[in-house]
DNA sequence: GCTAAGATATTGTTCAACAATTCTCAATAG
DNA sequence: CTATTGAGAATTGTTGAACAATATCTTAGC
């Protein structure tokens, strides 16, 4: 019953494993001509490709110019964290009413961060902790936020690229994840949505920091 | 300095005027021969411009079957609402520090409204009042959220076409957004926010009462 | 009337050629 | 030396076609 995957699939699958495996680093131009002749396909089949690509954010297009893999600035990392803000808010606010598998999403992630962090896959840590800011913006019961939250998520990684330790970075918020957790089991909502703010203003001057650490380390090359 | 178009998005326009005038009701399925050659381009172009209002949430597309104008359902509606609660709210919530221009643009949008209905043109009126809402959500100073809201006010228009009457829906909101631009002005941000709730609510029961209405007109087709 | 097999029409995928645009870089003017 | 301009090279945009896969319609048989 396995459908198997297009020949633009596949393409995009090599393509995002680079990106995401530092093989492509963020704006690099992907020529058509050069990637069609390495992977063996057309051009439009190239094309097919990025456009998948385009979709998940992690490569841009401009007219004429060709395709580049995406660059995060400091001002994306900013205004992503801006739009978390709001959504990961409003599912705080719909927690009361919301249904409790949901719910149960939300605890479930916090102890898979916290297993990973026990077993020291820092990796691991990183996923279950977007999957726990995913689950709290899914506490509105709305597939559009959830969607918009997937973009955002797929953004986002190619900005931790830029961070040196996952450990350094994630394990603070391990303990933060379960407080957050427990605020919202005891129904304290409105505590929740503060320290959910200022949760989300520290890791994003975290990120910032070492977006310009990176930016100082690039002058020199 | 005036950027050329590609044609898949010139091609994008033409569908996008034809499906928000009414000219291709929702549900109509789009044919790429016959729009091919009606619009004078190759399929691999028109699919291109499909991918386009895909994007846009104006067509939707079924493997193996085309595509078709979005038909917006009682359930997209009420979660759209849900994300424009979200995202409007988070604009209030950032009002305090919002800059001038954003503020201004908001008391803008009311007295266009305003005008609008006093020369009777409730076309106007809508889309005044969506630029109101826009201008709210817009206070949160994020492009993302700006671009957001966009598409929702598209989905929106779609369903629009489903209320009889433009006026009898427009005309109890006019006040009520004068009302709210004030409490913005005087900082009274708590009470704005959830004098916006209400409201949106409100607006989403009128609408899903002209939905269903509609549906049983359908009925006897 | 209903079902099933085959015929037809439509979309999905890939390719190669041609058109349009941008980029490169040397020649030139200031 | 810097800035500009223009021809040529390189790259992307668009097209039409061919073939494959899927859906829809037709028809024969029960």
């Amino acid at each position: 019953m396995t459908m198997a995957l297009s020949t633009a699939q596949r393409v995009a699958g090599v393509l995002r494993d680079r990106i995401e495996g530092g093989g492509l680093p963020p704006g690099t131009r992907l020529s058509e001509e050069a990637l069609g002749r390495d992977l063996g396909v057309s051009r439009n089949t190239l094309r097919e490709a990025f456009r998948l690509l385009i979709h998940e954010s992690l490569v841009v297009h401009r007219l004429n110019r060709g395709v580049f893999v995406r660059v995060v600035d400091p001002a994306d990392v900013t205004d992503i964290y801006r739009v978390r803000a709001a959504l990961e808010c409003a599912g705080v606010r719909a927690a009361a009413g919301a249904g409790r598998p949901l719910r149960e999403a939300v605890t479930a992630a916090v102890e898979e961060a916290g297993r990973a962090a026990a077993g020291g896959d820092w990796q691991e840590v990183g996923s279950a902790d977007l999957r726990f800011h995913r689950a709290l913006a899914a506490l509105s019961g709305s597939p559009r936020i959830d969607a918009a939250m997937d973009r955002l998520m797929a953004e986002l990684r190619l900005a931790f690229h830029a961070m040196p330790s996952p450990r350094r970075f994630h394990e603070p918020f391990l303990a933060r994840n379960r407080a957050l957790a427990k605020l919202l089991a005891d129904g304290e909502y409105a505590r929740a949505e503060s320290e959910l703010t200022t949760y989300l203003d520290d890791a994003l001057e975290l990120i910032l920091g070492a977006l310009r650490e990176r930016e100082r380390e690039g002058e020199n090359a």
